[in-house]
DNA sequence: GTCCGCATGTAAGTAGTTACATGATTCA
DNA sequence: TGAATCATGTAACTACTTACATGCGGAC
């Protein structure tokens, strides 16, 4: 799905600007595409231009003029039918932080346990925030569905990240033990050794 | 994190060409990110120009030679520096799937049911064929700590799935239900409607 | 008899990201 | 004093995907 798309369907949500429609993905919505303005603005502009959206003016002092852009009908149908010609396509995920976890037997223990830290305080915070949401908007099942979705996986990332955190850091303390080992017997470290 | 590093990092895993390194993402790796042949030939060729891993040539007959690619010691420590130069970066993901049910409310209940369905099977797939690992590779931590991670959260996925496929048909069944209703009642559907 | 697996590679195309330009206001 | 929020927009760049080229062997 392109941004474009997307935009359509924030704007079938209610009436945004590209600023608004951004800072709705900072949210549990991360979890479908975290467009950036670069894509948004040009977006907005071709739907215009197609006549899926309108777009309304409002004037501002001391900064540029908000946008307001609201579906029209013909937006509405195009994107009922965008949405249904297809089932969805497959995930797109890149995931460094997982990258990281399947090379960290190679790695410094203290940076892997700490990129693990890191990640359940992301999840966490992802948890902890998505049950409120802006009380002016309209309810949405589809809304609801998908912050109960992103709480559910994130809650059961937190879980197996904590369950194995303890043995992160059981092998950076092996590590280092058989490291002192080593450096007592006067071994030398190498790749070779028997 | 781009395909040529991540190509190092299977490397250090274990030799193999670059469709093996392709096979690789299929299972449950495919977390990590799903890298054409398109980026992965030119990545391996780069890779090898810079030196930081080595090429052994398998003639076979009747299909082309098999180069079957070894990270050097200087593409590991390449790989060790460019992972812990800083903590790994948030995922980035593109779901469809969590787009299309962010605008449900919208949508043919039937089409939203099959989604449903259909990635309750991907999933259930997942989960199932996570355990099994190729006995020739060597074990890795690392390599256990991303398949346990995968079944996980896929199966957290599963059970919020399945739970919420029932609110999604009975939300269905009501909107067939309030149509036939209209239909009875001669009213006229739409939008202004009171 | 047609599709899938094996096996590598290139070139064109696309859809994004990043960085910049502009600038007042508010909070730490 | 410095950073974040609000607010839009453009242009250069990057990194990938898709499609093509080539072709045998085996399974259904």
């Amino acid at each position: 799905m392109n941004v474009a798309t997307l935009c359509l369907g924030i704007l079938a949500l209610g009436d945004a600007s590209g600023y608004e429609i951004k800072k709705r993905f900072d949210g549990p919505l991360k979890r479908i595409q975290q467009p950036s303005f670069g894509s948004i603005y040009p977006a907005l502009t071709e739907l215009t231009r197609e006549g899926l959206v309108s777009c309304t003016v409002h004037a501002q002092e001391k900064r540029p003029d908000k946008k307001v852009y609201s579906i029209t009908p013909a937006g509405r149908a195009h994107l009922k039918a965008a949405l249904q010609e297809s089932l969805p396509a497959p995930d797109r995920i890149h995931s460094d932080f997982l990258a990281t976890m399947l090379f960290s037997d190679m790695l410094s223990p203290d940076f892997v346990a700490r990129a693990v830290k890191d990640r359940i305080a992301f999840y966490r915070d992802m948890v902890d925030h998505t049950q409120c949401e802006h009380p002016s908007d309209a309810y949405s099942g589809g809304r609801a569905f998908v912050h109960g979705y992103a709480r559910a996986v994130c809650s059961a990332a937190i879980a197996y990240l904590e369950a194995h955190a303890a043995e992160t850091r059981q092998a950076a303390e092996d590590l280092r033990e058989r490291r002192s080992s080593d450096a007592t017997h006067a071994t030398q470290p190498g790749d070779s050794a028997p």
